[in-house]
DNA sequence: GGTTGACCTGCGCA
DNA sequence: CTGCGCAGGTCAA
């Protein structure tokens, strides 16, 4: 059974389930059973270490996986003085993590997240690798669900998604490339290369940066932020935010880890008990 | 260039 | 049991 000693705090709950990933499952005993790439294992905590089940996957795997290689706190630290609700977010949940999930697999997750709960999602996801997944139910190529086509995508309950991710996956099948994103383009850059994958708007785009490619200064704006955003740092504003105009202020405001910041506030906010945040 | 509807489905709640 | 509102957005007019 491979381990691997935590150099920090991880928060498997939060962080497996809190809305990156979509392919987690909690076992009894603080247990979770996934995939990290096409590797099925089941993962715990024990003695400030991680454990896992399947010898394909290395530490060096697991430690990329959980980006264990930042410390996220002295990252974000020059900002926190001044944003004392993000210094409450890092210190209620210091293990939240960004993780690295496979970039297909993050791009179809969020396609499909359109006007959809975090749980419902993971339906989805969990129909998709049962109808159309490989050995182990690994998570299905652009191939396989470009071969499936609109309608059988549909009777995993799409919706309007599937006919996106049945175009996406197509044009993804043939040009695998597309996935790969150049460490000389800048986020922006990345971002609108993403968007002109069908289902994929800025912010999908964004998502899939932060949550399988790293880019800590990716900031996906979502209903969710916005609300945050209004009652945390905007109180009196009604109009909509003009999104190039929020790129600038988060920019500003937290710097070129602002990612992480999205991460954590996003978190808490969803987190924090019902009452204290504004009725939809 | 910014606005406005339409778009599937499943769940919670009256 | 039936109906209605709503939910990690994107696209096209």
């Amino acid at each position: 059974m491979p381990s691997l000693l935590l150099p920090c705090p991880l928060d498997l709950t939060s962080t497996l389930l809190g809305g990156q990933s979509f392919s987690w499952n909690p076992l009894p005993r603080s247990r979770f059973a996934g995939w990290i790439g096409p590797h099925p294992v089941q993962l715990h905590l024990h003695h400030e270490s991680i454990h896992w089940d399947n010898s394909a996957l290395s530490s060096s795997q697991i430690h990329h996986y959980f980006s264990l290689d930042l410390n996220l706190s002295s990252l974000l630290q020059p900002h926190l003085p001044t944003n004392p609700h993000l210094a409450t977010a890092i210190q209620l949940h210091p293990g939240l993590r960004p993780l690295r999930e496979n970039p297909w697999e993050c791009l179809v997750n969020f396609i499909c997240s359109s006007l959809k709960q975090i749980t419902h999602i993971r339906q989805i996801h969990a129909r998709l690798r049962s109808t159309f997944g490989g050995p182990n139910q690994s998570f299905p190529s652009p191939a396989r669900l470009a071969e499936a086509g609109e309608l059988s995508l549909r009777k995993c309950a799409l919706g309007y998604r599937a006919k996106h991710l049945a175009a996406t996956a197509q044009i993804l099948s043939q040009e695998p490339h597309r996935l790969e994103i150049p460490s000389s383009w800048s986020t922006e850059q990345a971002a609108q290369h993403f968007e002109q994958l069908p289902g994929v708007g800025p912010k999908i785009s964004r998502c899939v940066l932060l949550y399988s490619y790293g880019r800590l200064d990716a900031f996906p704006v979502d209903v969710w932020v916005d609300r945050l955003l209004r009652q945390l740092y905007f109180p009196k504003k009604r109009k909509p935010f003009r999104l190039a105009h929020l790129e600038t202020w988060s920019q500003k405001q937290f710097g070129p880890f602002r990612g992480l910041a999205q991460l954590l506030l996003f978190h808490w906010f969803r987190t924090s008990t019902p009452h204290s945040r504004p009725r939809p």
